[in-house]
DNA sequence: CGCCTTTACTATAACGTTCCAGATCCCGTC
DNA sequence: GACGGGATCTGGAACGTTATAGTAAAGGCG
């Protein structure tokens, strides 16, 4: 036995014929294995001849070319960027919104020439940070998570540079978001100049935890993220019109999607009957909410108005807010790959507009109350 | 001086003070770096108190757990997969079909708590096969590439675990598809069946160039991939009906979006005037097809029938085949977890079955021929 | 002919882990 | 009192690269 077995348990010439590497072909050539990596590498570092030969040799061996895992350890660099949603990981394939944004992180990728890593992750249970912990990036984009979600924890602590879109809002973090209070309020100020007098309001969830049914006006001031801005921007126009905000039904939808929208809309018109305008927090929501009023006979938008958010549902012909979803993650991207450039950046955020966008969703409200009439 | 600069230009002293590595850790706490490696992979192998006092004194470090990269390579695993496409990037969040299979392969991956990687790529250009290679993942998922495709050929260089979704069928390798023959011939068949007797034919990219207009007969057995199949599926049922193949125009758009689609429509409904009945490859083609119908003249479903492929279109009423995208995902995802499992495999071949569902977009044709009635 | 530059290639030391095979100690047991 | 054995912890060699500095040979120039 003229080689005795390495600790790793096989011998070395045993390992190498399994499958060839920088070494294995640079000993079957017969140079170094530096030139072996320049050939694939700095093509200007050596002769066209001993490249050539160190080509052939690699394909005959059936190299397979240098390890990017190797190699990222050694450079440093990963040359992909991860992309954290609260949700598990189908969800930013089934929400148009989300699916929007990150549609605008592909498209910012491809021009910069770096892959995109999905992470998966689960709104309640901490149990897959691990997915995040070792994802092999070099810089995380992260999408509507709450400051105290253990996924935006864990990425925080690898300590990589981070662009935040919509929220949460941390110290020295990058952030792109759009200004979520002057949304809502042209949304619902959009109604009031129609001359609705009694508002409804169909959000999002308030919290990280999924909680459903009216929220009383002294639980309002609970809510976090977007949702609290959204709120903010509601109970403004509400005021400014001189209504009662806390006579104003708020209602909770269990999660962003028709379904839960068709549940929150009819919790909501037995809550408040006599509500002829709404504002949705998604257009999802808005779009569960028409079907919900049309099982109560209420024909949008003679009967009842709603306006909806994001400007994401093509073919509903509803009257909306739209915000630059592509263009967050565009800018996202763009944003990380300045951070990865090295230069040092005071942190900035980005705040994108919002447009109102009036379809056929919302009218006058009917002359005639509709308590009378019924 | 009593240390000497090291090779790599930083000494080692600086270099840790940078950032903490887990032999940082190791020298602070003053045990070895197997301990501290164990701390946070293998609880079980330390006592309580020192893992405590490990992980304590890596949070006084900052140090962020261990390295991912490092970890992988030397674990020789990377815990993602890859998803690759024959387009840039953005293009699976344009095409709902694509996303329907991204979004199952989605829902694979979260159950098996793996990464997935969208590697950019491009149609034309070989330029940047490099993400493909460089990407840092434990096997592929090819969607839809052609088997001449640079991508597809990097792919295979790898000697990585693969997958091939929707083609190309290749010697060992795994492949989920639908039958593509079956499902086109099931639509060509059930405009005959309703009485059409001219029939055209709306293809998605017969070959790997972009190409538009007519197929003359002659090189419509140059098609490859799905888009070959799928035109044989339709040849068949034409012949079987008794009509003529060779007098069915077949018209090729040059992608598949509602704009091609529409495009495509306007040039066969120049081309051949008395067509009937029309078949498209996409939902999107589809689409577009009744677009230009419509401006024409033509009704939908009275005038012309249309049947659709994929069942994308929502909101459009579209008769269309189906298939089990998403299934597409969740089964190449599985399949591929299996390969990296390392028992050995034969390679399998997994057809999903298609179904015609009939909507509102066909009709038996208008009885008074049309050119007469024009 | 000595000196300086360029070209082509190599030697060496990391990059930050984890695995495997011990080494050490303490305890119970025959 | 020797022995077996679990519980802890350590040593050292990989994993497969690439960056940097350096060497040797060849060419240019006064």
């Amino acid at each position: 036995m003229p080689e005795n077995p390495k600790p790793d348990g096989r011998q070395t010439a045993e390992r190498r014929a399994q499958r060839a590497s920088l070494v294995g072909v640079a000993e079957a050539v017969g140079v170094s294995p530096s030139s072996v990596s320049n050939a694939y590498n700095r093509p200007d570092q050596l002769s066209a001849e001993l490249r050539e030969r160190i080509l052939r040799t690699a394909a005959e061996l059936g190299y397979p070319g240098p390890d990017p895992t190797a190699r990222n350890l050694r450079r440093g660099r990963s040359g992909s960027l991860a992309m954290v949603f609260p949700e598990r990981l189908p969800y930013p394939f089934t929400d148009p919104y989300a699916m929007l944004v990150l549609r605008g992180v592909a498209e910012g990728l491809a021009e910069a020439q770096q892959a995109l890593m999905l992470v998966p992750g689960s709104p309640d249970q901490e149990a897959d940070e691990g997915a995040v912990r070792n994802a092999a990036v070099d810089g995380f984009i992260v999408h509507s998570l709450l400051e105290e979600n253990a996924l935006f924890q864990v990425a925080l602590a690898r300590q990589l540079p981070i662009v935040v879109v919509d929220g949460p809002q941390v110290r020295g973090l990058d952030c792109i978001t759009i200004n979520d209070r002057a949304g809502t309020r042209a949304a619902a100020a959009h109604l009031l100049e129609l001359g609705h007098q009694r508002i409804g309001v169909l959000t999002t969830r308030l919290t990280g935890h999924t909680n459903t049914g009216p929220v009383p006006p002294d639980e309002r001031h609970l809510a976090v993220g977007i949702a609290r801005q959204r709120l903010e921007g509601c109970a403004e126009a509400v005021l400014a019109a001189g209504l009662s905000w806390d006579d104003t039904v708020v209602m909770e939808c269990s999660m962003t999607s028709v379904e839960a929208g068709h549940a929150g809309m009819r919790a909501l018109l037995d809550t408040d009957p006599q509500v002829t305008g709404v504002v949705a927090f998604s257009d999802l929501i808005a779009v569960g909410a028409r079907q919900a009023a049309a099982e109560r006979g209420l024909m949008v938008p003679f009967d009842i108005s709603i306006v909806g958010f994001d400007d994401v549902a093509q073919f509903e012909n509803l009257t909306t807010i739209r915000q630059p979803a592509a263009e967050k993650g565009r800018l996202a991207v763009e944003r990380l790959i300045e951070l990865l450039s090295g230069a040092p950046q005071v942190p900035k955020h980005q705040v994108l507009p919002t447009e109102l966008i009036v379809r056929g969703s919302t009218a006058p409200p009917p002359v005639l109350s509709r308590a009378a009439a019924r």
